[in-house]
DNA sequence: CTGAAAGCGCTAACAC
DNA sequence: GTGTTAGCGCTTTCAG
């Protein structure tokens, strides 16, 4: 890089101030007490002629904070995860870190790979949408002195500060919603589960509700995998059973809202009325489609500024715990035409 | 963080192996030639004892590599951006480089605060879509040794590389499609350009096509500001003029689009009947709204990923460039039920 | 109030 | 083949 203007040190500052570098370093700390008025202008003039700004790294090195904090998403192209993103970003942005971001795909893999090189590069924490299968690597972190925060995907087990969203509360709000309306069957469609946190806890609570009113919590309960027309498939099989009563589906996320709505609109399936639909997460586009589509609002903004502040509460302490903080937020239910009952 | 392990050094693995330093650092760097065998495996067995993993950061201080870019997005909330982000991640997983991302909200302020951020934190490029208020301070981070990509929005002036599309091509297809299927006039529907250099070559172009057929090129373009309703109020002024012409609208990225159908919705306009939609950017759910949203695709995730290739092949040359990479990639037109002209 | 000196963890001449 | 030495840019004792 011939090209390019020496970078100013802090060595050239205190030349120019005529001053140590200790000096210009307790000025840069804000030590101002141990200087005299007369220094400390001299050095805002040498670093304002200069245009100096310090090195991060270089105060990292020796401070052993490199004012980064990492955050890995599971799929970045969902809305979830860049609103969760901004949340994050905005709280960083006040606390002065700077957010180191990767995208693991839902690739286990790509997500060691991920953490392990945000290891090496020093940050001080990590916000985490997981995939679930790296939980040890994760815990193990603990003990190099990062902290951690699970972000909306908890830990299957583990110890770790977790920002959720109050589940139970808003599964069982929806169904009684549902059948308190008049649906007479409430099938549940999930992307597929693997060791996918918030995906195994749903289908746990929608089971147990359903057995509880006495439905059938295996037939009701669709797991979907990402192949072509699998959702159709579902669908059509749902609708075929017992096709005398009225029935409404929730989906699992805003992922699988869209295949669903893109399954019914192959198969000329009209909503609501011969299916209800209520999908987890609303984004812009759920009011526009057909008579709108009725939908479960998560937090998502408040899950990702919840963790971080979290996540930089604890560098800022510094110290070990022993109990995670564990948050659920409420989530809200937006009613809309699809799950408007039309009678039978 | 008295709790946490101490982390382990090069000094440390030296010790194991007994070896110097130096060595290690030929081992980390892959100089194997400079060493026996014997030792290689030695070093080996010790990196793997004590599970070691080198300090980039430490690394850096010395070789000027962060191996770090940076990428500042506009709105990291919009499908667009967060495609563009993954482009961008995916090479840079590729090529070993982390990144170093920020949303700016289109604040110019926040984005300059973040570059500057990034550059007290080293990074070694950046790709920017860009507010178009900070380009002097961009164009100055050449001059210390920081190479920059535009993704999709273009610097004002300066000669710096650039991703975008293809938007003469692009609109020019969509016009004679419209007009060529009957539609009598076209406008077209921009968020307010302020510095974004995209919307104000796209405004640029649909004013010349307009007038090159005869239109009325101010009457037809329409910068509606983030105000309630007045997407409401543009809309309906633009059907009240003429009304017994056949109608379309250009809405001029996703989030306009999204707004338009709002707007439609809440003042029961019916699409196409009543006016013709084509918009740019096709996220997943255009197909489902009404007979479906005709829709410019870009090439967003292409847009990131060149970004990123062409950013890391100049930190990879390390010289300085006269003449500027600028790529304009081909967008592409989806054809759904709303433009199908409904002859009045 | 101020500075000299010794590192932080790693790399890179330059010797041997 | 391998080690010694001298930094990278900054912080931090420890002396004055």
């Amino acid at each position: 890089m011939s090209w390019a203007k020496k970078k100013v040190t802090i060595k050239m500052v205190a030349d120019q101030a005529n001053v140590s570098k200790t000096t210009i370093s307790r000025y840069l700390n804000g030590k101002y007490e141990f200087m005299s008025e007369e220094t400390r202008e001299r050095i805002e003039k040498a670093i304002e002629a200069l245009n100096y700004h310090p090195n991060q790294i270089a105060r990292g090195l020796k401070s052993k904070k490199s004012g980064t904090i990492g955050m890995i998403v599971a799929d970045i192209t969902t809305p979830f995860s860049s609103i969760l993103v901004k949340g994050v970003n905005d709280i960083c942005l006040g606390e002065g870190y700077q957010l180191m971001i990767a995208n693991s795909d839902e690739d286990p893999r790509k997500e060691e790979e991920y953490i392990r090189s945000m290891l090496t590069r020093q940050i001080e924490g990590l916000v985490i949408n997981s995939t679930g299968y790296n939980d040890d690597l994760i815990q193990q972190l603990r003990n190099e002195g990062i902290f951690v925060t699970y972000a909306e995907r908890r830990p299957l087990n583990g110890q770790i500060d977790t920002v959720t969203i109050d589940n139970e509360h808003i599964i069982k709000y929806v169904l009684d919603k549902l059948y308190g309306s008049g649906f007479e069957e409430v099938a549940f469609f999930s992307q597929t589960i693997n060791k996918n946190a918030t995906r195994q806890i749903r289908k746990e609570i929608f089971q147990r509700m359903t057995c509880e009113r006495g439905g059938d919590a295996e037939a009701l309960f669709f797991q979907i995998d990402q192949e072509a027309f699998s959702y159709d498939k579902a669908i059509m099989g749902y609708l075929q059973e017992n096709p005398q009563r009225s029935k409404a589906v929730i989906t699992g996320n805003g992922v699988a809202m869209l295949d669903f709505l893109r399954a019914c609109r192959r198969q000329n399936i009209e909503i609501p009325d011969q299916v209800g639909l209520c999908g987890f997460d609303d984004w812009g586009w759920t009011e526009l489609v057909g008579a709108g589509i009725s939908a479960i609002a998560q937090p998502t903004y408040e899950i990702g500024a919840r963790a971080a502040e979290i996540l930089i509460g604890r560098i800022h302490s510094g110290i070990d715990y022993k109990d995670p903080i564990e948050i659920e937020l409420k989530a809200q239910f937006v009613e809309r035409g699809s799950t408007q009952i039309i009678l039978k």
